[in-house]
DNA sequence: ATCCTTGCAAAGCCTTTGCACCTGG
DNA sequence: CCAGGTGCAAAGGCTTTGCAAGGAT
């Protein structure tokens, strides 16, 4: 079995747990989302659904995406200008650096960085939760 | 004088300088701007530049944001849903430990962390303009 | 005097919603 | 069966833009 096999099976197993129906177009975006790693917005989840379930609607996609953000399924990510990324929430932590004049997303990660946070945290007196690290920057051009 | 009247006047010569002109409604958001320490929405600094200007349009509060955006004195903060809000890049750089139980915000630098951020961006090929770094935690409650 | 800036209204994006018809369990 | 989900189209926020009039240098 494929690892999105996998996933898919995962997701409609809790959902359905959770009293979800798993309907047509739910289907056709739960098994979009178990073949992305990328972060597509609503729009190109709707388009590629659409290969999937020809009939199915940006609403529903909207409307999937506000089930699945309750859920804990998938991270929902605001950016200033375009339109909201989604995420998986399974999988390791990471943080972002996104593309100013793109809006491209690169994913990365800092053990470091996520050591110093703790330290930070604990000399004030806290225990992180979570956070939320965002680098924005522009492709370099010289040198 | 005042700090926030300091504030102003930096204001005002730094964008003179960059050949900006200063006219009535960006004064009017200027002043704004140096008097207010949260961070404001476009229809929040609109309706407080009212009082001050009263023939000032949104549209010129939204050209002014994003004038002062490019010119690097203010930042902007997207919010899944809701507006961007905007908060003053003046004043040396900080990070945010957000208190989850009280919303209590807390300022902290460590120029580690930053270090760390600008080697990770070169590495991936891009230079920071700007970033945002937010822990969520709770009082740690034992030791 | 020149060119930038403004206010207004209209348009543009992204997202949500009302409604009548479907459908999954 | 029937509560919940769907597609469609219309409405809703937030933001940008075209244009002619106004203002800063």
């Amino acid at each position: 079995m494929t690892e999105e096999a996998k996933k898919l099976r995962d997701y409609e197993a809790r959902l359905r747990e959770a009293g979800v129906r798993i309907t047509r177009p739910r289907r056709a975006i739960l098994q979009i989302l178990s073949e992305t790693a990328d972060h597509p917005d609503a729009m190109e989840i709707f388009q590629r659904a659409l290969s999937i379930d020809p009939t199915i609607s940006l609403s529903t996609v909207y409307r999937t995406m506000k089930l699945l953000e309750d859920k804990g399924e998938i991270q929902r990510h605001a950016f200033a200008g375009g339109p909201s990324r989604f995420e998986q929430a399974a999988g390791e932590h990471h943080d972002h650096l996104i593309d100013l004049d793109t809006g491209d997303v690169i994913e990365f990660h800092s053990e470091r960085i996520e050591q110093l946070q703790d330290e930070i945290a604990r000399r004030l007196g806290y225990d992180i939760v979570y956070h939320r690290l965002e680098l924005y920057g522009r492709k370099r051009k010289s040198r």
